[in-house]
DNA sequence: TATACATTTAGATAAATATCTAAATAAGGA
DNA sequence: TCCTTATTTAGATATTTATCTAAATGTATA
């Protein structure tokens, strides 16, 4: 989950993560929302990918980026204990 | 937002977070938990400090830091829209 | 006030990161 | 096969970051 804080660290990435929110797109089209290289965006790509945040499918041409959940939920559960003191402490 | 999600980006910084969920600590007995120099530490609080994810006081000898959750619901909330593909397409 | 303890600040350094341009790879179509 | 388009890889560079030791600051107490 370490990589997964690291890349949420980036403000381009989580832009990239906001984007794929509404659809999968593919590199050149999230590269054009940016003012940023596309070999920069390419890097971008290949972290979050790496921190199991986008899945990558070749397309053609084209690499189509879709947002994959599993790896937000287990950050979700590790803010939220921290939110809630001591886990333990009571059951009901 | 972003200064809080650099913050959370170092394994320390959320060991500290962890630590300070179950109580309050002061600088000396935080850095304790570490293998690394107490300036190191000192300097992780004081990111956590901007971040505004701790807060510090001073009693006597000691500075006391605390766990502050406000930004963390901030960032759970960021992660919770992504979760949810267009947070405006539905009411009910 | 002198001394000890707790913590931070200063300054240096090594490692990590974001970015770029140029080149390589991969796929599609003439 | 040749050319175009899409994307990544390589290699370089500047900035940021994590860490250290040494020094400074702040507080308590003899």
């Amino acid at each position: 989950m370490n990589e997964a804080f690291k890349a949420l660290a980036d403000p381009t990435r989580r832009e990239i993560l906001q984007l794929l929110r509404e659809k999968s797109m593919n590199a050149g089209d999230i590269a054009d929302h940016f003012k940023i290289s596309k070999p920069s965006i390419s890097h971008h790509l290949n972290l979050l990918k790496q921190a199991g945040l986008v899945m990558d499918e070749r397309q053609g041409q084209h690499i189509l980026y879709t947002l994959h959940t599993t790896v937000v939920e287990d950050v979700m559960g590790w803010m939220f204990n921290i939110l809630n003191k001591k886990d333990k402490e009571e059951s009901s």
